[in-house]
DNA sequence: ATGGTCGGCAACCGA
């Protein structure tokens, strides 16, 4: 069978319920992993996405900002929430799904919403930044964030860094903005690499092109100078890394009424 | 080189 499994920074899930609902009833994943969702969990919006198909759900909200969520038509076996840091913001959820959901084998997935790490790339200087670089650590030393040998596990979200060159519009003129420096990119590739996971985005858009999650609300034209970047990922586990068949961006979302600044990110995994 | 825009929540902070 095939699981679809989109990821979106909503950027308030209650603002921007309505394009969430035009979302789902236009691409029908399977589950819907949320970030910056900006809603404590008696907020949040159940019974719109129940109303939709998507009556299981996991969250992991809070007032004000941060907040992950999974929404799914399948049932889980199991949620879980981890903090990162020591500290009590809500970053990320889980969920298993295995015989409820009509799956063989057990699998995992992880939705993640990394600290954005502030505007001085200095972690002397600036602790939000010294404070993404210490997720990404803990990211890189969590046992759980290491499938085993043959285990299927998917890792989703906006994980506020674009590693590679071709993950921002000017690699050159990037090198010192937070999200590309090199640090950054050094630690979530090592996050990537602690876990084996294979990115799946660029198994199927290869590096040398240009590809991108996230325009900036500050650019005039967002479309027309285009300077985006790809801070949104879909990394699966090495026993699902040949069997992703799709990814889609659905880049038209950023020129949507009142859109969120992140686009989603769909895949599908032929489990 | 600089400032540009959002959302939450009621001042600015975080992104």
């Amino acid at each position: 069978m095939s699981l679809t499994v989109s990821t979106w920074n909503i950027n308030s899930v209650r603002l921007r319920i309505e394009l969430v609902a035009d979302f789902l009833q236009a691409t029908r994943p399977d589950v819907l992993c949320l970030q910056e969702t900006k809603c404590p969990n008696d907020a949040f919006p159940q019974k719109r996405f129940a109303a939709l198909g998507y009556t299981h759900v996991a969250l992991n909200g809070q007032k004000g900002w941060h907040g992950v969520a999974i929404v799914s038509r399948l049932p889980f076996e199991a949620t879980e929430t981890r903090s990162f840091c020591d500290k009590t913001d809500c970053r990320h959820v889980s969920v298993t799904f295995g015989a409820k959901a009509g799956l063989a084998a057990p699998l995992t997935l992880h939705d993640f919403y990394v600290p954005a790490g502030g505007d001085v790339p200095d972690p002397e200087a600036n602790p939000k930044f010294a404070h993404k670089l210490a997720f990404l650590d803990e990211m890189r030393e969590t046992a759980a964030l290491h499938p085993a040998d043959g285990a299927r596990a998917v890792l989703v979200g906006d994980l506020n860094v674009a590693p590679l060159e071709n993950d921002v519009w000017s690699h050159k003129q990037m090198l010192k903005v937070v999200s590309h420096t090199p640090v950054e990119c050094q630690k979530l590739l090592a996050a990537q690499a602690a876990g084996r996971w294979v990115d799946a985005m660029r198994r199927h858009v290869p590096p040398e092109k240009k590809l991108y999650t996230w325009w900036s609300y500050r650019a005039a034209d967002w479309a027309a100078s285009n300077r985006g970047r790809r801070l949104d990922h879909v990394w699966v586990s090495p026993a699902l890394g040949d069997l992703v068949s799709s990814i889609t961006v659905t880049r038209e979302a950023r020129g949507w009424t009142q859109p969120s600044d992140h686009v989603p990110v769909t895949a599908t995994i032929e489990v």
